[in-house]
DNA sequence: CTTGATGCAAAGGATTTGCACAAAT
DNA sequence: ATTTGTGCAAATCCTTTGCATCAAG
C-alpha cells in the first residue's frame, strides 16, 4: 500500500471503530509506517513528542490501532511491540530477538510461512482449537552479531 | 524423572552454579513440579509464602534457576511465566494461551514438533541465525470456552 | 452543545535493588 | 569468620486511569 493511500485506509478503519483521525494519531502512524518496524511506545513517543503529543495518548491510541486491527502487538520480555499490520497479509508472525544487540527481526519469506501454516492447520486439528493470532519469538544471535564475535576471536 | 530423584539433579545444577539448594528453594521447586505447568511468581509464591519466603527471594531465584536451567521462562501479555526444564528434551516450545479464559496450555506432541524442528531448521539456513530457545504464543479460543460458547446460543 | 480526544498527574502491577540480618559451613 | 541467602522496604519500569480541559462537528 502507498504512503498516499494509507490515510485514507486508516481514517476509514477508524471511522468504523468509532474513531476520528486526528493529527496526533496520524503522526503516530506516519512514525510507524517511515520506520517499517517493530517500536514500543517509548519509541514512537520519542519520535512524536515535538508534535504535542503525550506519551499517556500514545498508549491510548495503540489500543484503538490495536483494536480495529491496525497494529499487531506483541509482548517480548515484558515490553510491548507494535507493527503496522496494513501490508502484509499473512496472520503469520515470526520475530526473533537477537539476545545480543536485541534486534527484532520480521520473518515473512513465503517458504518458511508454507511450513508455519501447516503447523498451525495441524495445531488446530489436533487440539481443536480456534487459532486468533501466533506470535513466534526465536531468541537467536543474528548474523550481525555472530560476525563481530568471530571477528573478536 | 521421578519425584526422589529431581531434587539431587537440582542440588547438582546448583552447586555447579555456585548455589545452594535452600529449603526455599527447594519449596519452589515442588510447587512447580507438583502443578506441572507454567506459574507466574506470583501463582509460585502463594503456594510456598506458608513457608516462611518472601516474594523478593521468588523472583531471585526464579532468575537463578532460569540461569542455571533449571525453569524455562516465557513472557506472555508482560506477565513472566515459569516452567521446569526438568522432563522434556524438546528445545522446542509451544504455548498456547485461550484468549478467553486465560489457560495456557503445553503443546509437545510429537507430530506438531516434527513440522516445528523443519520450520526452525530452514530459519536457521535462511537466515543464518543460531537459534537459542524458542517461544510460540498461540492465542486461541480454547476446546473448553469454545464449547461453552455453543452452550450459551 | 455534545461527544470524543487529549494530557497531566497519579495510581497500578510486575519486577528489581539496597541494605541489614540470618544461615551455613 | 566468611560467604551466601533472605526479606523488608523502597525504587523502578511500563502501562493504565481519573479528571479537567480542548477540539470538532
Amino acid at each position: 500500500m502507498g504512503e498516499i493511500n494509507y490515510r485514507n485506509y486508516i481514517e476509514e478503519k477508524l471511522r468504523c471503530g468509532g474513531y476520528k483521525l486526528t493529527t496526533q494519531r496520524l503522526n503516530m502512524i506516519k512514525v510507524i509506517y517511515k520506520n517499517n518496524r517493530h517500536m514500543s511506545a517509548d519509541e514512537i513517543y520519542s519520535e512524536v513528542k515535538d508534535k504535542k503529543i503525550g506519551l499517556t495518548t500514545v498508549y491510548r491510541n495503540l489500543m484503538i490501532f490495536e483494536e480495529i486491527g491496525v497494529v499487531r502487538k506483541i509482548s517480548i520480555t515484558n515490553i510491548n511491540y507494535y507493527e503496522l499490520d496494513i501490508m502484509n497479509e499473512y496472520k503469520v508472525h515470526i520475530h526473533t530477538k537477537c539476545s545480543k544487540c536485541n534486534k527484532i527481526m520480521d520473518v515473512n519469506e513465503v517458504e518458511v510461512t508454507e511450513e508455519y501454516l501447516s503447523l498451525i492447520k495441524n495445531l488446530k486439528k489436533k487440539f481443536k482449537i480456534a487459532v486468533e493470532s501466533i506470535s513466534v519469538v526465536v531468541a537467536e544471535s543474528c548474523e550481525n552479531c555472530n560476525l563481530k564475535l568471530e571477528v573478536r576471536r
